[in-house]
DNA sequence: CGCGCCGATGTAAACGATTACACAAAGGAC
DNA sequence: GTCCTTTGTGTAATCGTTTACATCGGCGCG
């Protein structure tokens, strides 16, 4: 089933089937009806590599992400895919790369496959794009360092700085924090704003405790089991994910220390979840699937700009989201449990 | 960046290059280091689109799901990227198809740019993708029906029944069922298992109560809400996944009812964060990531099989996995509590 | 009436790879 | 020495589109 069957068959020339199907150049009402019927009745559809190959666009954006474990992901992919198929572009996706060889394997691997990249690595520099930049491909990164490149990222620094004070005011004097894994920029700058927080903190000194995580429950489970076996164990416990957090509130409910009476829980991201766990989790906002679907928009916008494209930096705020899992709420519970 | 530019850098002929990055043909061993040389020299990578064009074969896979809500489907995604990426393949995805036509257009769009897809369509019938099956493009269904297509599903059925049996062991008389949307299959299943084996179960009479859900934690979280206002509340819950278990769990939670003290709780998939819950999750295991990878495996056998290929259908088992909202497990908490 | 223009269509040259076929040189077998 | 095979390389056709350019009526205008 080629363009040229349909020619033969509705007794045109291929360059009227052309013209009729991405609806360019005068076709004649009538050809052009007979045109599809003849479509329709052999169930044509053009061939995707060979238009590329002419058009110079595959209508398909590169996603590579570090990893696709977890709700923050799929969450993200939503907001990629649903903005990016309103416009009328595909999404090829790949997850986990760890080294920069292998990232660099996949985005030459690309050439020719999509019309741009958003790229999320948050393990590594920027300089991994830079010599393998081949084709001018246009690229976003997403909570990525360069100023070469268009990027988005969110406030990490603020967000982390905002939870910890809320957890500071609420009296707590060991607050304690699982950190995201080593050489992750989202997790360093999380960690930053824990410690910059902690140091800058009115009254009297704290000191920090950081537990590294890697950003999955099972490393929040047994940060959890860990800080209570301290024999100074934290008053409050803030994760740099969400994840990790609903492993800590599982470690200390099977350990029998109440959340939030005995000690505090704080997460980062607002996975949708997070409003369901119990309790309710005390987190750091972060707009997932806007951040997807912004950073889609920006790439197209900058893959179709036809006359040059200045590269722009967006930071995306984060909001402090107070449930019940740090105390700063009462519990609903306990209200109904007192009106009993 | 054409082979043509390398091809006169290195002082050779086209076919000479293309045969050394393809390893076909001989070509000798100085030759072959001096067109390495100029290829990484040059930052030259294939056209992909060109390449498709003349040897038919894409190296991608297309994934078209319903949603990618939820940790479900970031589970699946991580299954096929994984195992479709170790045997050099991309992976193309598509979410949100809600009708008919919408899947359709999807597939006949993705000519020329997959080599096979995955499809999960739970809402819709075989029927949709008999017509459009233009290209005899290979397709593998996950949880759909038709015996043209090879299939991979889950044993929905029997994991239902088996959760409810659970149940009904433990002594309840009024079971309720959330369900998922409707039209959907694994949903329609699941909601067949629990009927069945209510209506079969041993001892008194049951009557089977169900609530209809969509999926999502909110639609659990309201059928939570709706159901403790009944005069006659259900002593066990059991939802069509976990998503609404987990929203059950936060009504009943902020409602000052117990689990499983004074309701159990039920759910099905076992998406990683059931785990982690409180309490923990008894729910219905499906092997989701290993679902993703068997699928994209039986997909590349198809397409790599030169000699026709023998359409099979599969089953993957579920298992029960009995935590604490269902209360077959004494709770830690409590086993603590009274240890004290 | 001749000219220019426009609308409708066709012809053929791209796009960037792979690969069948041709061919030259070298090596072995007789 | 001749012939056959093998090795290394080049030439050109091919994949299925899009699109620049050519062609050809018909029409309005001076």
């Amino acid at each position: 089933m080629t363009i040229r069957d349909v020619a033969r068959a509705a007794s045109v020339s291929v360059a009227t089937v052309s013209r009729v199907l991405n609806d360019s150049g005068p076709v004649r009402q009538d050809t052009q009806r007979r045109i599809r019927t003849v479509v329709a009745r052999l169930h044509y559809s053009p061939h995707g590599a060979a238009r590329s190959l002419i058009t110079r666009r595959t209508n398909t954006l590169g996603v590579l992400l570090p990893d696709l474990y977890g709700e923050f992901f799929s969450e993200l992919i939503r907001g990629i895919d649903s903005s990016a198929r309103e416009r009328g572009y595909h999404v090829l996706v790949s997850g986990s790369h760890s080294d920069r060889g292998e990232i660099e394997a996949v985005v030459r691997a690309t050439r020719g496959r999509v019309d741009g990249l958003i790229v999320m690595s948050p393990d590594l520099d920027a300089r991994a794009l830079r010599t393998n930049l081949t084709g001018g491909l246009p690229i976003l990164l997403l909570n990525g360092e360069g100023r070469r490149f268009d990027s988005i990222r969110v406030d990490n620094y603020g967000g982390a700085v905002a939870m910890v004070r809320h957890l500071i005011r609420l009296g707590h004097r060991r607050i304690a924090h699982v950190s995201g894994p080593a050489g992750n920029r989202d997790a360093a700058e999380r960690l930053r704003g824990y410690r910059d927080a902690i140091r800058t903190a009115p009254g009297p000194a704290r000191k920090p405790l950081v537990i590294e995580g890697d950003f999955r429950e099972e490393a929040g489970y047994r940060a959890g089991i860990s800080l209570l076996e301290r024999k100074d164990p934290p008053t409050a416990v803030f994760a740099a994910n969400d994840s990790m957090a609903i492993g800590l509130l599982a470690a200390f409910q099977e350990s029998g220390v109440r959340v939030p009476g005995d000690v505090a829980v704080a997460g980062f991201d607002d996975i949708p979840i997070a409003r369901f766990t119990t309790p309710a989790l005390s987190t750091v906002r972060v707009p997932i699937s806007e951040l997807g679907s912004k950073a889609t928009r920006r790439l197209l916008e900058h893959l179709t700009a036809s006359n040059g494209h200045a590269v722009r930096h967006e930071t995306l705020a984060t909001t402090l989201v107070v449930r019940e899992s740090s105390g700063g709420k009462v519990a609903l519970q306990s209200k109904r449990v007192a009106a009993k």
